[in-house]
DNA sequence: CAAATAGTGTCTTTGAGACACTATCGT
DNA sequence: ACGATAGTGTCTCAAAGACACTATTTG
């Protein structure tokens, strides 16, 4: 890793000397998404024991030179081919036995990600195969692997807490939207109906009005909008 | 740790034939008192190299065998002598470089606990020679070990978030308190005074009048309360 | 003009904030 | 009685909630 010196050679002698085995820490990693008036999460099929056939979160080990969030960065890459999205730690699950094979501990982290973004970049393979729909992966007779179905929940609730005094639903969102996209978005992870002009109000200060509307459709024209970078929750 | 099966084992040795290196996982813990109105953390000074001489807050590595909260429970029990006490996970914190020696991912964690719980506890040497002013602490000429300048930073705007709508706020109290002392606290926590009729409104539900008052004073006695454990936040 | 969705005005309810008042102790 | 702190009543104001109304498109 770099130059050691003495002192250091000391503790490390003494720490590494492996009177202790360290246990392992990978991320893992929840993205997820909106389709088809939906959340999403992604999630891939294990082909290998244990939990062999079900569904698991992604999940890489961290390298020893290499910080967490560069380690998720790379899960996410693997994954979606994204670089550049947005994620927040999670919470850090630490339990003996949660990985049958071995100690593993894991740092989860949640990204989300609009599904035109998702889905530019999933080149070859449907990115759609590999999202599951959240409320089903809560169900409890879904089993999954791990302890992945208590981190879908954990997550969940953050979703929905942090929507409420956050901005976190514009990266559901593609740069230009209406706001009764946006109102539907809110209301999916907010998993309840809105009032549409009450909603209105509370989001004013956080879009932008363009010049532009959507057509075609038989009714009303609706606006589009773009996220006011200005604004601070 | 466990018996092994044929599968695992090809799981294993393909995993641990140490094509890599693991990182060493902490556990630290920030122990929050309030002790003469000021909230204050248990902090040791290093013997040693790295930052010989700085405050730090207290860690310990974790077990193979040992949960991370478990981890949280032997630090906490061997800095404080306490076993019962509240806490929760702050973050975990993945930089390469936060340990100069090694690396060291940290999952840190806030305790919060009465000064009464920690003076009854601390038979040998004064506990009070191991709590720090948080805001002292926070000073940015005050150097700190690794990065728990940092982490200190990140649980002070944590508890100033959760006491607006959560109780932790108790967790500093003793069994029977005041208001008025109950208010001292929140007003401290928040880091801003409050209206005495509206911290009263707010906090009503959250506690139980008992019949005893206080006596001696040159004022009206102030009635106990205690925490009302049916409350939900 | 009918159906459908977009968008607005406004009344009600709720809770935070501010402040003034009354109550009860020791000296 | 007075100083000091405990405890209460109530007005104001801003935000959340509920609902009714108007607006603009296609067929």
């Amino acid at each position: 890793m770099k130059k050691t010196t003495l002192e250091e050679k000391e503790f490390l002698q003494q720490y590494d000397s492996s009177a202790f085995e360290k246990p392992s820490v990978a991320v893992d990693v929840l993205i997820f998404t909106i389709e088809n008036d939906t959340l999403k999460v992604v999630m891939v099929e294990r082909k290998e024991f244990p939990y062999k056939g079900c569904l698991a979160l992604p999940g890489v080990f961290v390298g020893i030179d290499e910080s967490l969030e560069d380690a998720v960065k790379r899960g996410v890459k693997v994954e979606t081919g994204l670089t550049d999205i947005y994620f927040e730690q999670l919470y850090t699950w630490g339990e003996v036995k949660r990985d049958p094979r071995m100690r593993i501990i894991s740092v989860s982290y949640m990204a989300m990600v609009s599904i035109e973004q998702l889905r530019a970049k999933s080149k070859n393979g449907n990115i759609s195969d590999y999202l599951y729909p959240v409320e089903e992966m809560l169900k409890a007779e879904n089993e999954l692997a791990f302890d992945h179905q208590q981190i879908i929940a954990y997550a969940r609730e953050r979703i929905k807490n942090k929507v409420e005094y956050s901005d976190i639903a514009f990266n559901f969102m593609p740069a230009k939207f209406t706001l009764p996209g946006l109102q539907k978005v809110y209301e999916i992870l907010l998993d309840k109906p809105l009032y549409k002009a009450n909603f209105r109000k509370k989001i004013s200060p956080m879009v932008l009005e363009t010049d532009e509307s959507t057509s075609g459709d038989a009714h009303r024209p609706s606006k589009y909008y773009v996220k006011n970078q200005e604004y601070r929750p």
